[in-house]
DNA sequence: TTGTGTATAAGTGTATACATTTTTAGAATG
DNA sequence: CATTCTAAAAATGTATACACTTATACACAA
């Protein structure tokens, strides 16, 4: 059990919506828990304040990230302005491998949204559009920004209304890319994103009232 | 000395180009330098890895980051995107208060530059310009770009040739926040950060052939 | 010379122990 | 009842020690 074990499992209970936003993460209780000292479940939790889901500040607990509205708006503006600029590089450069790729994850996210997992299938469909345009730090950081997102997605379990709504955009991106027309995906992609955007807004609010 | 202040120690250096990109940094070395033991230093690595600064694998020494030209390419893109985009929504949000600390930073890059510290006026210049548009995390990524450019920049001593030319850029970029315009403002900043791009690889080729 | 294998050295990862800081709970006060 | 203060409890930061991994250097063979 090394330290980016301990970073993956931790990461897979967030991404699952086991701990609240702005519970905190003891290094000694996830230490017993993991059966390790609390070296590596600091390193762990380094590794998790790398990926933006945990707050980390010196002397005091490691938390779960918690986002204001604020912070969910910026955060979707830089999703828009970074997923739409990557979108438009890739789809020009695409090849069929890709799209065979592209076409792979669609039905993979079809199928793990049916079995109460679309974030997993969510990621896996964006990451194969983007691909091809080969830029890694571009990439990381969307799926930094995305993995916030979806960690607050999955505290607040937003999701069963909206999947099928979803699910048909990236069918039309899907074949938006087949048809090389990056202008109408980059519209798509737009409005998939600030969809999902009003709908964590929304929840946001009443979660804060109620 | 606590493990922040050593990573701000080893920063410091590294932005004085004090260990060339791709140089191991072994935990013990920096242990004994700064008087502490293994692990504060280990902690400070994993900042500086967050930073983008030092590249971390685990069972491996921490290297300092090297880029490659493609990586250079990338990283300098994505600092048009944001930082143009960035600029545009402050510009027409900035308060007379705002357009006082742009002159003031403008100043200190002066001064900064002759006192050969060009890359911290820098800095501060450019945060000057984007704060007014109170985007946190789009700043926070910025500025890890820029770090980690300055990096490259500050190995390499590529500056002195061409700083008259970028604090013009400065002057004029003052200017038209004054004016409030922001279109040529983007302008601006847009040729500022390409032509910075284009030094960096071109310094990049030769020191690659010499 | 160039490459390969191996022993040694160097370096990293983590458990344990303890000092320091923060958090918590309860008592005392208004 | 709310507030402030204080002492105990909990949590963090770091030094030391040791097992394990990686890097280095040297001998040897092609």
């Amino acid at each position: 059990m090394t330290s980016e074990d301990i970073a993956t499992a931790l990461e897979k209970d967030l991404l699952r919506g086991a701990f609240p936003p702005g519970s905190t993460l003891p290094q000694g209780a996830l230490a017993t828990r993991f059966g390790v000292s609390r070296i590596p479940v600091r390193d762990a939790l380094a590794q998790l304040a790398r990926a933006g889901l945990v707050d980390v500040t010196p002397n005091r607990r490691a938390r779960v990230v918690q986002m204001s509205r604020a912070d969910v708006v910026e955060a979707y503006d830089l999703r828009l302005l970074l997923e739409c600029d990557l979108l438009a590089r890739a789809i020009p450069v695409m090849t069929q491998d890709d799209l065979h790729h592209i076409d792979y994850a669609l039905a993979r996210s079809n199928l793990e949204a049916r079995n109460a997992n679309w974030s997993e299938g969510d990621a896996l469909f964006h990451s194969a559009l983007y691909a091809p345009a080969r830029r890694p730090r571009h990439l990381s950081i969307i799926e930094t920004l995305r993995c916030v997102c979806r960690l607050q997605i999955a505290a607040y379990d937003t999701l069963p209304a909206n999947t099928d709504l979803w699910l048909a955009d990236h069918a039309h991106l899907r074949d938006l890319c087949h048809h090389g027309d990056a202008t109408k995906a980059v519209a798509c992609l737009r409005s998939h994103l600030e969809g999902a955007r009003e709908v964590l807004l929304d929840t946001l609010s009443t979660k804060k009232t109620g």
